[in-house]
DNA sequence: TAATGTTTTGAAACCGGTTACAAGCATTGG
DNA sequence: CCAATGCTTGTAACCGGTTTCAAAACATTA
């Protein structure tokens, strides 16, 4: 509970100015060999570190960068996907000694507040943002208060905010595409929302995939759902229900793939034997779903990395006028559930 | 862009010194109705925030927590509790208009660094421990800067540090229980790992359960693993192959319990019809698992919640002497793995 | 030895808030 | 009418750092 030390006082004990202890800290230079090891010796002695709200102050420089989420709870699978996300984009601001500040909330009112408490009140030097919406309101509140800004999913109406994105076209196109390699025809498409930008690039992906068949993709098996194992699960009870011949499945989620594969069961069809069905992402819990889930693996980790170092890039006056941005490769994971 | 105003800029827009804006910003007495109008005036009018860093220097008080966990990237149990708790830790802090601070770190050097940084540095008013050890570096590092704490889990070696717990000891003994009332005699116990407190505790509550059906537990059948799926998934297989006749399994996780059932499953044995298993946790996961999973749930939302609480009343000066803790209840959950 | 150049050092201002204190002013009572 | 009182307001110090600038100390050269 000993109360912290000053650099005042550091510097009282040191028997020099706090400029000079300042000077040490930063390792700048003009301080003589001998001040500069006695001003080391008192700081590791009373193992002395700088108040860095105060240093923030005066340099006008945080050290923290905001993460803003959309909603903690709204998906599992968005729940996999942001300890992903985490994991990445701590690992680079740790490593350039960056604080990670999260902004979330349940509630979609709740939702922008946090979101402009901390665009102002200059907690943060920077911040990304997670699950964009057309126009969004929070990304305003960013901009405005000049703070840089990292969105996660290409943001539909700000053509100058960097991104990190996915090719979900590619990656939809390549999965309904080993489907069709396969042999299957029939391919339920089971989507997202409505909308979402991921889901219209994946639609795109999953049509462009039947050209090169000399095929046309039947538009009564593009269903939307919202990414959930129910939205799956009721997408293929009710078509076998209404007497559907199942052929395939591909789902923009890994959960409605889950979803659907349980319906499947219910029904006493195997996947992997009698149909298949290819998810979207490679949750962690893909392999060892029953059976493995052949799956569209998306690179979060790496997305979370690339978010924050082009964020810091962007804070040490990188990019200019231009925007940056970065778009991964999907790769396509073979397991179980396809044949 | 427009850079940010500044409290003396306010003022003399308002025609009235920082003090006064100071006082109408913070609702003090002392200010004329009409003044105060007038500052108010000119404050909404120009959407004038206060940077929060200066008054947090001036205050001395942030208003962050910081929130050190582990490894993110552990386990995959430890990614969902994570997810939960952070729900609920970041509801009550958002409702205070308190920030939260992440210190995370894969590898264990970093992470006793980061958890450091975040001690010293006065960027956080308190700090929420998940994942200690006994006698935690990271827990020396927080109080010998004075900074308040609250762990999740009893922090052994810290008879003074707040905490929230989950009734370990009763949620396994209840887990037992259930089995030995449905009949099963040779319970495989897949604890976690060796020495972990919250291992110890279930192995207890394991052993207890015994007792009042006159019968003991088989020392044999207690085997440490680490939680996670492959553990479980190992442990079954090795004794089938060793000839064992599975009777029932309790593992300390419902990962480790989704590994035992694939084992049994791949030796063509049925769960939930010959043999039950019983896992902890109640994941997300745990209910769309085939078959959804009988498990002891814990409250983890609630958890984060409470450890939030604790900890801002800690802040408030709640306590004094007395330790604040809290122990939470599990909670039974039923499915369809047991019979 | 003086003049000059270079390095080392500290005083003071600044970052943007809060607050103790004193001053200014109007009201009230003796 | 003047002093005492209460309310409103501003001045200045402070929080703990960084940085500019000028002075001081020292080294170099003529």
């Amino acid at each position: 509970m000993k109360s912290k030390l000053t650099i005042q006082e550091i510097a009282r004990l040191a028997g020099v100015s706090k400029a000079t202890v300042s000077r040490v800290l930063n390792g700048r230079p003009g301080v003589s060999p001998q001040t500069r090891r006695k001003v080391e010796e008192v700081i590791s002695r009373y193992s002395y570190t700088p108040n860095l709200v105060a240093r923030g102050l005066s340099l006008k420089k945080t050290g923290s960068i905001g993460l803003v989420v959309a909603h903690t709870a709204e998906r599992l699978s968005s729940h996999l996907f942001f300890i992903e996300f985490l994991r990445g984009i701590n690992e680079v601001l740790d490593e350039r000694g960056f604080r990670l500040v999260l902004a979330t909330a349940e509630s979609e009112d709740r939702y922008e507040s946090s979101a402009r408490a901390l665009a102002q009140g200059g907690v943060v030097d920077g911040t990304v943002v997670l699950g964009v919406r057309r126009n969004d309101k929070r990304l305003r509140h960013f901009l405005a208060a000049g703070i840089p800004l990292v969105t996660v999913g290409r943001p539909i109406g700000f053509p100058k905010v960097d991104y990190v994105d996915v090719d979900n076209v590619g990656g939809a196109r390549m999965a309904t595409e080993y489907l069709l390699r396969l042999g299957h025809k029939e391919i339920l498409f089971i989507n997202g929302p409505r909308g979402h930008t991921a889901s219209l690039a994946r639609e795109k992906g999953y049509r462009q995939a039947f050209k090169p068949f000399g095929l046309e993709p039947d538009e009564a098996l593009i269903v939307c759902g919202d990414f959930s194992f129910e939205s799956g699960y009721e997408a293929v009870r009710e078509r076998l229900a209404r007497g559907w011949a199942p052929d395939a499945v591909f789902a923009a989620s890994d959960l409605a793939a889950m979803g659907a594969i349980t319906a499947f069961k219910e029904a006493g069809i195997q996947v992997g034997k009698a149909v298949s069905v290819i998810g979207f992402d490679d949750i962690p819990y893909a392999h060892f779903f029953d059976p493995p889930l052949t799956t569209v693996r998306q690179p979060i980790y790496e997305m979370g990395r690339e978010a924050g170092l082009l964020l810091l890039l962007r804070l040490e006056g990188a990019g200019g006028e231009e925007r940056l941005y970065r778009v991964f490769p999907t790769q396509l994971v073979v397991r179980e559930s396809t044949v």
